[in-house]
DNA sequence: CTCTCGTATGAGAACGCTCTCATGAGTGCA
DNA sequence: TGCACTCATGAGAGCGTTCTCATACGAGAG
């Protein structure tokens, strides 16, 4: 095949030099309208296509952003990665993604490897992480984009997650429940799922209950983790009103366990689920959930990411709205 | 903070030339002990880190896998690409990801992006693609990796689809089930849909019966597509007494539409999933699923790429088994 | 004691682009 | 007609590696 194009056979095929041609690729309204033509005609017959190496290496701009989330098996960081990548490629970049699976280490090392990769930026989640990692960050000399919390120092794109939680709660306090349990994901290394705790606990206090750490129970993300926290929560000696799941794959689990123990939801016990995944209308009953803004993280991300290397002003802090969405699977308290 | 750390940083600290600072990264076997020890002592006082950029431009390696699917918001992609990336990340290599939701111009463009990126390898999803993304693909001068279909000319990690939906047209034939209908995802650019839907139609063909296309529903992936073809298929003026759905969501929004239909699964209709995700022990009656290795193949595509940038011999093709798992949406058809 | 070979290192040319600086051709004004 | 100025293009030096080729140094063979 003989060897790869290069823009010197460009500039040869239109008869310009080689920094014409290249001019014609980067900054074409320096040229005569009819000189670009010319290259632009060259480039098509030949099928050139420039390298995007070389071009990265010349010009400092790699063009690519990387992003490095807990797990892609996770829908609410899938699908913002999944509108972070749509809206980068309408800008011309390229994502490159790793997964840290709740490992600091596992995440340090990603973005020592994106950092020598000479990424543009770099999308983070979370503001748990050594300070080791932190310092590392900011001598990178890439912009840094924390999503789904909030940094002082950082461009932050989120949500309050503390908001969640007490929303969750609030609604459940409301409904005259005292005893509430929480079903959390996995704590480790998830300042987020922290933060929901710490709105449940808030909204109990102030209204003078407590959420006891009996009343939290660490599972997976999962169907399975709402089904084995629940049997950890209904074996307390006072068994909670109400359950909290730290996301709706975790409270839909809870209530079909819920059932499966002969328990009525919300007659006997309520049920609160945190994302509004489409799930939460396919279970019976169908389950009030925290709406969360996991598409708009995504897509306000790729927006952000955009606007920053095009030097454009942006927020430094980007927070989107939680709202409570009610169904059926909550219901007053019965008190004994 | 002054400029970036170079080689010859390196190579001024240690002692030795640039040459010999770039051995003890690439090929140190070729070093002496000593000057060795004196490069990797100058490079973790100095902490230098290479730049991946020029290494890739220089060596003609970027390091780099691109990786195209559908979506990631599907969770057979998004968990096959977590293991991709993940089994990728411990050889070394980052993982570039694009989403081309179905459009083979977006496919196309993203191919494109990649190569010109460089990328030492390129993942994709299916066989179903215009003849000039083809020839692209035959002139990128990269090994191409296809996943989920097999392809006589390219590398193929998969699985058979039309196993999977004969598999699950047999279980039902078994229980005497005639008409089966299939709810399927879009059709659009999606060979392995088609597939299934072949093995669905050739199953039925062998023992005298026909998958009219009216028995077939083309839907989103998701539980609301599981109701809205349960919709579609029972408002027939004869509805099927069975429903495969194209993978488990559907089948899950199936199962629930069925029921709220007021008609009981299995014994008014049975219906079987496809993928055997978690939520199949979760819908009630829980679900017949046909299993799919979604994370072998992640896993496995990892590996193979691995083997092939070292040089070592490896099997064209990787075909996974596909089973299926019996649970209790399925019984036999009561004739009318 | 020379000749040859192998081993460890150095020198410097790529890799394919970008970008600064220099140059030449027009343009407008005095 | 000449001068300053702008606009379009060319020349060539990087960017930070890798890799080929050359070289120096020992050691073993004749």
């Amino acid at each position: 095949m003989g060897r790869r194009l290069t823009l010197d056979d460009v500039a040869r095929a239109a008869g310009v030099s080689r920094a014409t041609a290249a001019r014609a690729l980067t900054h074409p309204h320096l040229l005569k309208a009819n000189t670009l033509t010319a290259v632009a005609a060259a480039i098509d017959t030949l099928g050139y296509v420039a390298d995007a190496t070389a071009r990265a290496l010349a010009s400092g701009r790699s063009g690519m952003v990387g992003a490095i989330v807990p797990t892609l098996e996770n829908s609410v960081f899938a699908k913002a990665i999944h509108r972070l990548q749509t809206g980068l490629a309408d800008g011309g970049l390229q994502l490159v993604v790793a997964a840290h699976e709740y490992d600091t280490r596992n995440e340090a090392q990603a973005i020592r490897s994106l950092l020598s990769r000479g990424v543009d930026a770099l999308v983070l989640v979370g503001t748990e992480r050594p300070l080791e990692t932190w310092r590392l960050l900011r001598a990178g000399g890439v912009p840094v984009i924390l999503t789904y919390s909030f940094h002082p120092e950082f461009d932050s794109i989120g949500f309050d997650n503390a908001a969640a939680g007490r929303l969750a709660a609030q609604h459940l306090i409301d409904f005259g429940h005292q005893r509430i349990g929480f079903i959390s994901g996995p704590l480790r290394t998830n300042d987020r799922m922290a933060q929901r705790i710490a709105g449940v606990r808030g909204a109990l206090q102030s209204v003078g209950f407590d959420l006891p750490s009996a009343m939290i129970s660490e599972q997976e993300f999962s169907l399975s983790g709402g089904k084995l926290g629940v049997h950890d929560l209904m074996s307390l000696a006072t068994p909670p009103t109400a359950i909290i799941g730290g996301n709706d794959l975790i409270a839909a689990g809870a209530l079909h366990e819920l059932r499966a123990r002969g328990l009525q939801v919300p007659r006997d016990v309520s049920v609160v689920g945190i994302e509004n995944l489409e799930i939460t209308t396919f279970t019976s009953p169908t389950l009030t959930s925290v709406q969360l803004p996991t598409a708009d993280i995504g897509s306000a991300t790729a927006r952000h990411v955009l606007a920053l290397l095009k030097q454009e002003p942006v927020a430094r802090r980007t927070e989107f709205p939680v709202s409570l969405v009610v169904r059926n699977s909550t219901a007053c308290a019965f008190q004994a």
